[in-house]
DNA sequence: CCAAAAGTGTTTTCTCTACACCCATGT
DNA sequence: ACATGGGTGTAGAGAAAACACTTTTGG
């Protein structure tokens, strides 16, 4: 039952899993940061920070992501909240964790650099503070399978992109090799991609059509009761 | 960034969805309490509390059915954090949801009582407080999916159970008809369930066998790598 | 013997998977 | 002309869906 005097008060934050890709290496990434204080100092962390007195966890996860990448409405989703009394060495923090998809190359190099943030191919991670490890690994679970029930892998590519690039970010998150003409076949046959008159030339000699996702095809579809089922 | 003196400290609460299932109304429930003090003194809301400077919101979650039902290690599930500034109009609080499942004839009718605990078909609420009903309606969404892959159903049926009350429950949570035969071949063919010699003769002349949920057998079947599907 | 609910198989449809060759182009 | 990656269709297997009658037994 809820008492409202004398009930005790806790630190609450927010760490945010910002997941990146990379078409020219094929891997997913996330942005890194290197602490700058104490405790765990010069060790690798989430990007976080505390809720303030007059904003929503949402608004939180937006401040961060936006302090250190430059980036405003970006895809963020709340994904679990960490309430161990000693997962935090320093105090009793309570944290949520929130995970974002970026566009790798929309990101402000220099802000980021300034706050130490770095990308780190999912595959090959550092050992993360506190339970950050596990943050990650709910999140990336999370991701896996979202992907495959929602259109949100459109948010780590550029606007425009090969079939190609679409199927390889799909390999990537999924960790498995995918065939491609039953992706082609699935995700053409959803109406939800739009072909462009351009081709992507730089890694082939015949080019690769390029495609966009077309958000407005995809609502009006929701609308009617369609869902997204990309099933790799 | 996280600077640990001077962060702002936050009311943080835990509340409770909390899921009944009557085997002879064949209705899924929720158990609310009427809430004993201001604000909104009187009014329906979920069970919920304040989270202590020494337990985590696990523990919390667990205290808090405890008291009101006197059930312990009952199957709960974190669902989301609600942290919008003006959520609560006593004061700011951060609200993490949990929901359980559990055998509504297990719970400590007295202690109930006492808290004001009423439970209330889910196709009936009252209006409830604050963002209460929102999450109701997000732990519900995601029983309905959790129930198609994890075999959480058996939480809310009696030990022992025939297929057609197993079967009425599915129904009651997809709120939709289910065939019959494609249903009992699909959950007998995981052979999770153990056929008993006792049948139900309460319901019908010709009476329906007994069975029950093979906790080990589930267990040893997921560390080879099965995963329970029950694509109604 | 009849009413009421339990129990039981087969066919059809659809979806998923596996698989290999031609195309376009820059050098 | 050839090397390189892009693009295309079909057949077979397995899963899901649709469907109706028989069994049991208390009264």
């Amino acid at each position: 039952m809820k008492i409202y005097a004398n009930a005790p008060k806790h630190l609450v934050a927010v760490d945010c899993i910002i997941f990146g890709y990379d078409i020219h290496d094929k891997e997913l990434k996330l942005l890194l940061i290197k602490r700058g204080f104490e405790p765990a100092k010069g060790k690798w962390s989430l990007a976080g920070g505390f809720v303030r007195e007059n904003e929503s966890l949402d608004q939180a996860a937006s401040r961060i992501l936006l302090n250190l990448t430059g980036l405003k409405n970006v895809y963020m989703k709340q994904n679990y909240t960490y309430g161990d009394v000693d997962r935090d060495p320093g105090a009793r923090v309570i944290s949520t964790s929130y995970y974002a998809l970026i566009k790798i190359q929309n990101i402000d190099q220099h802000l980021a650099e300034i706050n130490g943030a770095h990308w780190r191919p999912i595959s090959r991670l550092p050992e993360l503070i506190f339970d950050h490890s596990q943050m990650v690994e709910r999140a990336l679970a999370e991701l896996k399978n979202q992907i495959k029930i929602k259109p949100v892998g459109f948010e780590l590519l550029p606007e425009n992109f090969t079939l190609v690039q679409l199927q390889e970010l799909y390999e990537a998150i999924c960790q498995r090799k995918i065939d491609k003409r039953n992706f082609r076949r699935k995700i053409l046959s959803m109406n939800l991609l739009e072909k462009l008159n351009e081709k992507e030339k730089l890694t082939s000699r015949k080019g690769a059509w390029y495609y966009k996702f077309n958000l407005e095809k995809y609502q009006s579809f929701t609308r009617n009761g369609f869902y997204f089922n990309l099933n790799v």
